[in-house]
RNA sequence: GGGCGAUUAGCUCAGUGGGAGAGCACUACCUUGACACGGUAGGGGUCACUGGUUCAAUCCCAGUAUCGCCCACCA
């Protein structure tokens, strides 16, 4: 044992993630290793955080996507980049408005209207101080090395500025403008929302044919919302539709009301659908609205905000679904239902937040005119400035991208970024810019913008921009952004949109677009069907590390990813597999100081050999972000090679004279995989490393470099030989029955391979006096192995499994020498792929040889011993 | 209607124009001096279907079926 050595304390046989990760974060923090420093020489790598919401926990979703910038800005940090991960909250406006007003209900048994804005917001301020931002310390459990001195909030007050400062920049350059028009509005959170918070599901709604007006003076028109014809003003019908030319310009009777409206020809109806004719309702429905602007059609509102009707009559005060079966029942007492159809399947929109049905509202509202931004946002991945990952996503961007309608940023909530317009008592805006005053005795305008508009300037408002700040210089753009595939127009579209007009460049070069995590049997998970799982109990059951682990493992870029215990488990072990192999070392007396050995040979030289080829592999798939084949790879050489071999093989050098050398190789080793995997799995490998090589921290370590020179083509083949014949014997002794403890004499000769190795690995002992050959075995690499077994070798299942052997050989055989025979194989396909064909038929023919001879040798045996 | 993707072992998923793979699960044996959260050996798949291209197709092309996601529309 080495001084080192000695002086290191051991570890348990079992790993206990939860003792061992616990103070470790504390202390990587309290270092400041996590702390970027933009006045460092050091290239900079930088990634923002997709803030969660301040009222959210950390799910299996957040867990992947952390896991991954986790992984990219420790490996960066170790190659050497000044690395910036810059975390934070967003307000989530309506969101919290939800939470709030039940926290409001519940405590004080009061609704939002019952307080005025301003005590509203301090509440829901007092509410974020209070119950908001636990994802934080979730963060620091799962082991998120990011910067907490640059942490930010979408409400703080320099994002706020930035807020501010871009709003009257485009409202300048009149990008942002005000106007009416309809809207998606929930009835029940009380606010406009934009396309993209409105989610449309199929369901069962009923389409009934109405008879508008009498006689020849009459038009059927069919609909799903009976209850919006009281604001009909026009029946619209396809100019082209012989049908109803000759009611073109003249008027009908609405029904249940005293009033007439004209019939109108517009392209937009399609004559081969329901009647052909269409009641048309521009202040409650979006395409009617387009039809009424391109007619002049009066737009009357017949509902309130929470919608109820308000058209004067016997309706007035229903809601909206009280309204259609009362409007139905009444109109089928006139005799004007000509069918109905129930159920009629059609899409409906839904409140993302609340899931109450949208409706269509005209109204007043801010706006981003979206145009010239979605075009830039749109140029800018097709000269190549920003690229997605998995580039398959790129298709759905342009499709958004491309096609994207103005986007509707007035919410009437009070928790948010106010809009910062204010108006005169004679109805004159102005924009407030946040250096400016606003004109004393004007009202600021009551909205306030959509929270995605904050998270919009996420990737520089976080760097200090409107100011010019070094980070800002530094860290923009930033080098990549992990999210979700299902916040991509939420969010992506709109960081481009206003990226590219603050900063004239793109905030992220690459968009790595993760999956969904689903259960174990492909499904999504929702509280609905209550299959969501915690990680955080996860990570107290098998430890931070199993879960990331795990994760990764399943990271295919872009795909969905099923995930269950039992994966944790397997991860959880394979940490515990890495925290034994590192006790066998330092029981071992592994060395990380001092030189490296030179001259090495057999398995060290061996596993010297495919360190350099894991390390130059794992870099590769770095690259492409191909997490779940990094896991894959470091955990099988790890598993496979290092322990399963190299170790075993190590155990017979550590007594021999080469125990020196083997104890540095066995310490390089080791520290190089931790090293690798560290970014994977940071608290195990940070433990165990820390206490193999004495180092501070593994998380300020150098990441490994590819040594080529240590490449050895030569041991590679050697330790193949030999895992060759030790896998061919061990096959024989469990043919056979043989225990594994069982030792027995035997004698190798031909061939080329290290046979004190092979007679360990084994147990097999050198032919004493009175040896007796009663089975033999020659191996696929020529090293003939004679055993005495005593005559206890089972005939029958060597037999078995021989012919096993020379079938597989013999089928071999066949296929190959099928496809010599086969002219048009030999004359058109490549010389490489025709001299494999040789190789694998000789090597066939020599197996078939091998056995059969085994097979003889058999039989002899089994005549000679007269059984 | 437009776009994208999937279909490979019991489950979850990799993969390649020329020998079907992994993890988990399963079977047998094993308390071998790092580890039973372990070791060794093993069983298990017409690579959805039908055509086509090719010397050769699980892989490329076309079509079919089933499933999933996104967008648009749905009076």
């Amino acid at each position: 044992m080495t001084d080192t050595a000695a002086s290191r304390p051991d570890l348990p046989t079992h790993y206990a993630p939860a003792e061992v990760e616990g103070p470790l974060y504390e202390r990587w923090e309290e270092r400041g290793y996590f702390t970027a420093d933009p006045k460092s020489d050091k290239p900079p790598y930088s990634i923002v955080i997709p803030p969660p919401n301040v009222t959210g926990s950390l799910h299996l979703g957040h867990a992947l996507q952390h896991s991954m910038m986790d992984a990219l800005t420790r490996r960066a940090r170790m190659r050497g980049f000044d690395v910036l991960w810059l975390p934070g909250m967003d307000h989530a406006s309506i969101a919290v408005h939800a939470l709030v007003e039940r926290y409001l209900v519940e405590a004080e048994g009061k609704g939002r209207f019952d307080y005025s804005r301003d005590d509203f917001v301090s509440r829901a301020w007092e509410w974020k101080e209070r119950y908001g931002g636990q994802i934080l310390g979730q963060m620091r459990r799962l082991g998120d090395g990011v910067d907490w001195t640059r942490e930010r909030f979408t409400m703080d007050e320099g994002l706020s500025r930035a807020v501010q400062t871009i709003f009257k920049s485009l409202y300048d350059n009149d990008l942002i403008y005000r106007a009416e028009r309809i809207i998606n509005w929930c009835p029940r959170d009380l606010t406009a929302l934009s396309d993209a918070e409105v989610d449309h599901s199929e369901e069962p709604g009923e389409l009934v044919s109405i008879r508008y007006g009498d006689g020849a003076k009459s038009v059927v028109v069919a609909t799903t919302r009976a209850e919006t014809m009281l604001g009909d003003t026009a029946v619209a019908v396809h100019p082209d539709d012989d049908r109803y030319k000759h009611l073109i310009g003249s008027e009908v009777m609405l029904p249940l009301t005293n009033r007439t409206i004209p019939v109108i020809a517009d392209e937009h109806v399609d004559p081969s659908f329901g009647t052909g004719a269409v009641k048309v309702t521009p202040a409650h429905d979006p395409n009617d609205f387009e039809i009424g602007r391109r007619h002049n059609l009066p737009m009357p509102t017949v509902m309130d905000e929470r919608a109820v009707i308000t058209a004067p009559g016997p309706f007035q005060g229903l809601d909206r679904l009280e309204a259609r079966f009362a409007i139905v029942a009444a109109l089928r007492e006139e005799g004007r239902i000509v069918a109905e159809k129930r159920p009629y399947m059609h899409s409906v929109g839904h409140c993302s937040r609340c899931d109450t049905t949208i409706e269509p509202r005209l109204s007043l509202q801010w706006w981003v005119r979206v145009e010239t931004l979605a075009r830039a946002a749109g140029d800018a991945v097709r000269d190549g400035r920003m690229s997605f990952e998995p580039e398959s996503m790129t298709p759905r961007y342009f499709q958004w991208v491309d096609g994207l309608r103005d986007w509707c940023i007035s919410r009437q909530l009070w928790w948010g970024h106010r809009i910062p317009v204010w108006y005169s008592p004679d109805g004159d805006e102005v924009c407030v810019g946040p250096d400016d005053e606003p004109p004393a005795g004007w009202t600021q305008d009551e909205d306030v913008l959509d929270t995605w508009f904050s998270s919009a300037l996420w990737p520089f408002s976080t760097l200090g921009w409107p100011d010019d700040t070094t980070e800002l210089q530094r860290y923009y753009p930033t080098t990549v952004l992990v999210t979700g595939y299902d916040i991509l127009f939420f969010w992506v579209v709109r960081m481009m949109l206003f990226g590219l007009y603050a900063m004239d460049d793109v905030p992220f070069k690459t968009v790595l677009l993760t999956g969904l995590v689903r259960d174990s049997s492909g499904k999504k998970m929702s509280k609905s069907k209550g299959n969501v799982v915690d990680p955080l109990l996860w990570m107290d059951s098998y430890g931070a590390d199993a879960v990331r682990m795990s994760l990764l493992l399943g990271a295919n870029p872009g795909a969905d990813q099923a995930i269950n215990e039992e994966w944790v488990v397997g991860a959880r072990n394979f940490c515990t597999k890495l925290w034994n192999a590192t006790r066998f070392a330092l029981i071992s007396g592994a060395t990380v100081q001092g030189e490296r050995p030179s001259d090495v040979t057999g398995a060290d030289a061996w596993i010297l050999s495919r360190l350099q080829a894991v390390v130059t592999e794992v870099d590769a798939l770095y690259e492409r972000y191909e997490f779940a084949k990094i896991g894959d790879l470091l955990y099988h050489f790890a598993w496979d090679d290092v322990c399963d071999w190299y170790i075993e093989l190590a155990k017979l050098s550590l007594s021999g004279t080469t125990a020196d050398t083997t104890r540095r190789v066995l310490g390089e080793v080791l520290d190089t995989l931790l090293r690798l995997l560290h970014p994977f799995v940071p608290f195990v490998t940070e433990a165990l490393w820390t206490s193999l090589t004495g180092g501070e921290s593994v998380v300020i370590a150098d990441w490994p470099t590819a040594d080529v020179a240590r490449a050895d083509a030569a041991a590679e083949t050697a330790i193949k030989a030999l895992q060759t014949v030790v896998t061919e014997v061990r096959q024989f002794r469990s043919a056979q029955g043989v225990k594994p403890s069982q030792r027995v004499p035997a004698r190798l000769t031909g061939g080329d391979v290290d046979e004190p190795a092979v007679r360990a690995l084994l147990r097999l002992d050198e032919p004493g006096t009175g040896f007796s050959a009663t089975a033999s075995l020659t191996t696929a690499v020529g090293v003939r192995v004679d055993f005495d077994l005593s005559g206890a070798i089972d005939i029958d299942a060597e037999r078995a499994r021989l012919t096993k052997a020379l079938a597989a050989a013999q089928k071999e055989r066949d296929v190959n020498t099928g496809k010599l025979l086969n002219d048009n194989f030999v004359s058109k396909a490549p010389e490489a792929a025709i001299a494999k064909v040789r190789d694998r038929l000789a090597a066939a023919e020599a197996d078939i040889d091998r056995v059969e001879g085994a097979l003889d040798a058999l039989t002899r045996l089994e005549s000679s011993s007269g059984a």
